[in-house]
DNA sequence: TAAATAAACTAACAATTGTTAGTTATAGGT
DNA sequence: ACCTATAACTAACAATTGTTAGTTTATTTA
């Protein structure tokens, strides 16, 4: 792996004092402080803090969007398809728990990329729920509003990051089978 | 019910724009334009922004301890106790759906009253933990990891708020119960 | 109607915000 | 040793922040 730039630890560290604190309430300079250096200098690296906040969470929502993409055109069925969203998660969130709280928070607080950002969410959703209807019609799912499935799934993983750090000596393929088993064996006829 | 005071106005229009935006980002002057008045009028019946979102947070927090501990008290068994938590969280995250939002996101910045809501939390989360370790010894429930069922359920339980206002037609007791179904037949052995 | 209370107002404050301009120090390649 | 690019610095800005002081208006009570 090639060496981070000034700019991606900048917007590391900005991700993780935006999960304590929530992007708003984070100011250039105490980002600064946590880098050791001065506000101003901050400058030379990124353009704006708009701007970081817009890199820390459309790069995540991109690469949530593409595992989605691979999971759908894959010839799995249903529930085997569901798993591999589980483990999207699991990988994504224990790759970046800090960027993953931005995403859940923050993401009001686009501007330009708002839009953009909502496009990408209202996308996954509907594949998701596409997934789940495809499962209640070929009888691999209980016959349960699909909306209220995803929405109890989704937000688990969604919050997966809260959780995650917690667990030092987390096993990431366990974490993904245990939670398999807890939210679908739940759902599984 | 008697009518509500002008403080109670402010901190559940506050609550709103808490929802929408974060604690951080909504100002004082935001609130006041809301509220139809200048900022410096909220400080008649408010002693500081502060104080709002303590009130907020905390009211609601205590409502959750209570009933935790009415079910705890029950003489039920651990799946029906399960579902007692379940219609409780519907119906507080129903009923203030605003200051749920601000319970989730905002609580880091609570000042004075950090600390006791870091206890109240603490408490639920054992008090939740202890129903599901019953229900594995007394073989209700499946013998996986209860801090990964307690994850799983109550973060599904915690973002209510973000999903009930989305569906107007919404009825209180089908959800508790298709949730019920959804959450539970997942742990039911 | 007079007095008292509640609730709004204007004006201003000190502190903090994101950001810019201009300058200096550091380090690597020639 | 010199040059160049990188990355730090100081100083300052205009705007915005929560909040206070003092005053006026509106409503209720006696």
């Amino acid at each position: 792996m090639k060496k981070e730039t000034r700019r991606e630890e900048i917007i590391r560290v900005a991700a993780k004092l935006f999960k304590e604190k929530g992007f708003s309430a984070v100011t250039m300079r105490d980002l600064a402080a946590e880098m050791g250096i001065k506000a101003a200098s901050l400058y030379n690296h990124i353009n704006s803090k708009q701007d970081i906040l817009n890199d820390i969470i459309i790069s995540l929502a991109e690469a949530f969007t593409e595992g989605m993409k691979l999971i759908q055109s894959s010839n799995k069925n249903c529930i085997d398809k569901l798993k591999q969203i589980i483990e999207l998660h699991v990988k994504l969130s224990s790759q970046n728990v800090y960027g993953m709280a931005s995403l859940n928070n923050d993401w009001m607080h686009l501007d330009e990329k708002l839009k953009y950002y909502q496009k990408l969410r209202i996308d996954y959703e509907d594949d998701f729920r596409s997934i789940l209807k495809e499962g209640i019609a070929s009888g691999e799912i209980i016959n349960v509003k699909p909306d209220v499935m995803m929405f109890s799934i989704l937000t688990t993983l969604r919050s997966l990051y809260i959780w995650i750090p917690k667990k030092e000596e987390l096993n990431l393929k366990e974490l993904s089978s245990t939670l398999s088993q807890i939210l679908i064996t739940g759902i599984n006829k």
